[in-house]
DNA sequence: CTCCAATTTGAAAATGATTATCGTTCTCGA
DNA sequence: TCGAGAACGATAATCATTTTCAAATTGGAG
């Protein structure tokens, strides 16, 4: 029923070579195109949603676009897992911690909001984007 | 420098009429047409960039498009105020509470990571929107 | 191995939010 | 009242993503 074709092949190697780093669908395109395995951009949509849907990726979307990524973390214990996001140099990053499990119980008991850590993005400045700007602040 | 005209101040009006409510530009068009007063488009952005570059709105990106508010937090104390965005109907709702304080601070000191609250969208499922999955889970 | 229906592909058009363009209109101080 | 500067709004442009549809590919049946 689902075929297995060299585009679908492409698309998943290049995300189990990189592991957790995060995609966006040009930029996955761009790296099929640099390894010689050039894949239409309507196909590259295509299969990240077919991966997002099976959950062998997720999928998080920003404002400046959708981005993709394996994760070892499953629903359930992914409120061990956070994605920060730097709105300097647009990475986002995966932190391991569980300080958050307090905030998000209060969060569903007393708020009755249930948080979905996978689409939860902290925005911030990233230690490297952070000290860039330190420079550029001196005469 | 700044010309007083009847769009921005109609635009400033529905903010104030609604206060820490968001609204996206194109609710808001619809809301000032209602009201008679209607604004096209891209005076619309315009006003909401300025009112958000100079402080008086802030403005949240999300993959959905951008939502507008009025918040009495300013960057010094946005930290006690969360905004959480429900997955289901779209609405952005503000908390206040300070429970975390202490993550904004390991993250900055040990990830050297320094998060902006005001950006930061805590996604998952409102309570009204959770109720009503409840119902449809039936037979 | 060949055939063929089902599936996949990709170029191009469509979508939706936002921004840029550019004459026209408005504002307000001289 | 005038006029220069500022604001307006219809329209075109942009950008990520989705849809369309004819052509190419896949894999099981014969």
């Amino acid at each position: 029923m689902a075929y297995t074709t060299k585009q679908s092949q492409a698309v998943l190697r290049c995300f189990e070579q990189r592991r957790e780093e995060s995609l966006t669908a040009a930029e996955l395109a761009a790296e099929l195109r640099r390894s010689g395995s050039s894949v239409g951009l309507a196909t590259i949509y295509r299969h990240l949603d077919k991966l997002a849907a099976s959950g062998q990726l997720h999928k998080v979307n920003t404002a400046e676009g959708a981005f993709y990524h394996l994760c070892a973390h499953t629903e359930d214990n992914h409120r061990d897992c956070f994605l920060l996001k730097c709105s300097r140099c647009g990475r986002i990053r995966h932190l391991d911690c569980t300080h958050l499990h307090d905030f998000y119980q209060h969060l569903e008991q007393e708020h009755h909001f249930r948080i979905d850590p996978r689409q939860t993005l902290f925005a911030g400045v990233c230690d490297l984007c952070n000290g860039e700007e330190a420079t550029h602040g001196t005469t």
